[in-house]
DNA sequence: TAATATCGATAAGTTTTTCTAAAGCGATGC
DNA sequence: GCATCGCTTTAGAAAAACTTATCGATATTA
């Protein structure tokens, strides 16, 4: 069979000029300049060597017989549109398993996965809860959840949040105090950070205006899930991932002694094998979880 | 509407090889190489993240959801084949006016009216029966069939056919000899030939295997047409462009001298307006008129 | 069983297509 | 009048597509 088709660009650029009748609106749709839609639609009017739109001043219309072809492109496209999604949504089926620490699936994972079963029926989710960094292939994992920066050798990492933090305490450390507090006053109290990462702390103070106050009370703590602990048990202000928090935030468990936030650079990343071939069905988590993630904030 | 859509060329090369389930067979279709083929669906599949086809020793199969893919692009595809068929069609109206020798009109264009009325039905022909070489505008052209070379400035020349000759006489001047003949015997005949055209003689010679003889009868005629009448009337042998006599050829008022036939350097053009834009109808009835003389040869 | 041919994958380089930036044009609206 | 808006055009840059050549694996043929 030998079909004789029009460039499918090209057709593609006309019918989305034509549902708008406006070439700029194409464009937009289609991320492209309007210059583009424009050529693409001269080379189509070449190939048909008709004329497909009515340039007017300030404002195209179509020719009679082209508004006809426009809507049967529109069709057309939905189609293929709905097909390929169709292809994608087979191919959602299964199961993943994915590493996670216990801390951060309880905050931001496993409650929200009712929702994901519902935008995804056809997969299962399997986590691996633990905090050590293991093999893909010795735990037989698809992808790992992991926090830190986005540089992992032998990965490929999607983004899911870069921390933004504030300084978070325990009312009963600031009851007195009015909020906000003012840079300076949080800076005379102490001040609890996770060892080697000192420097958020002068990075929210210049951000907040100030210079890294000289000596303030700082303590060090391992991770930051136990700077978190060290802040909840009113020993400390912390820097906090306000999305991480938002159940102590709620509760008033912790309290955000300022306005001022800063996105660090580091955050959570899905990390998964590399290859040519990246399973879609973990990009949709990834994509998932990134949207639900900044629709906390 | 934002639509979510593969590279529509992709789908198009997927489509053909999932048809053929051959990537060369595909390529064949598509005019490109096998490796072009192999670029484009391994794009596909890392757009969609997924396997199309698995790859056997010598031939690929389809994946089960691929291939209810490829069988929904198929029809998508047919769609849009037929939308623009349609289209074109659509274009194919209304009346074009074009200018034509009357020799010529009576022998290659007239007779075979009905034919072009049958491919073409919405499509009506208006013919300016002319010697006169008359401006487009002037005469409400929409084109014309010119005789003679393709370099006819501020026009397009679209070729229609050229002339393939070989000597032609009435049966009534060559009666006794046999056909067909020498070179040497026809050189010994008078022969017609168009006024600054002599040249055609001395390349049929050569194409004949001889130089051309010195010392024979020629006369010159102004126009091809009276050339061919003074053949026809018995009083010379002419270089007659074979289709354009095989009236006279069927019912024996001439006859071909010899098998030798060349090609010359000018024929009938159809001749429309330069511009970006050329008119489908007239590309419709050069390329038909084309298809009509290369039949009868 | 060895030589040959076929088919798809891949690497590297080239060509073609597509896109953008910038300037222009004609018309509109303030 | 002057600024603005939407499409066109040109020139050049960027991206995509394609080709050539080669490889590897496996049928086919001799």
């Amino acid at each position: 069979m030998t079909r004789r088709l029009p460039n499918l660009k090209h057709l593609r650029a006309f019918e989305a000029a034509a549902r708008h009748l406006s070439f700029k609106q194409a464009a937009d749709e289609l991320s492209v300049t309007q210059a583009a839609i424009s050529h693409q639609i001269k080379a189509l009017e070449q190939h048909f060597g008709a004329r497909l739109f009515h340039r007017m001043n300030r404002q195209v219309t179509l020719t009679n017989e082209a508004a006809a072809l426009a809507a049967e492109l529109e069709k057309v496209l939905d189609q293929v549109a709905v097909a390929s999604a169709r292809f994608r949504a087979q191919m959602m089926t299964g199961t993943i398993r994915i590493s996670v620490t216990p801390f951060y699936a309880n905050r931001m994972v496993l409650p929200y996965l009712d929702e994901f079963h519902a935008a995804y029926p056809g997969l299962n989710l399997e986590f691996d809860l633990s905090y050590e960094i293991a093999d893909f292939a010795e735990r037989d994992l698809d992808g790992a959840l992991r926090y830190g920066h986005s540089d992992r050798p032998g990965a490929h990492m999607q983004l899911v949040h870069l921390d933004l933090v504030a300084p978070v305490a325990s009312p009963a450390m600031v009851h007195r105090a009015e909020q906000p507090m003012k840079p300076g006053q949080i800076a005379s109290l102490p001040l609890a950070a996770v060892a080697g990462q000192e420097r958020y702390w002068s990075q929210w103070f210049k951000a907040a205006g100030q210079a890294f106050p000289s000596g303030c009370t700082m303590s060090f703590h391992e991770q930051r899930a136990l700077a978190l602990d060290f802040a909840l048990a009113g020993n400390a202000v912390a820097l906090a991932d306000l999305p991480l928090i938002r159940n102590e935030l709620a509760n008033g468990s912790l309290v955000c002694l300022s306005e001022t936030q800063i996105t660090l650079d580091r955050g959570i990343h899905l990390a998964v094998p590399e290859g040519p071939f990246r399973d879609p069905r973990l990009t949709a988590f990834g994509d998932w979880l990134r949207g639900r993630v900044s629709g906390l904030i």
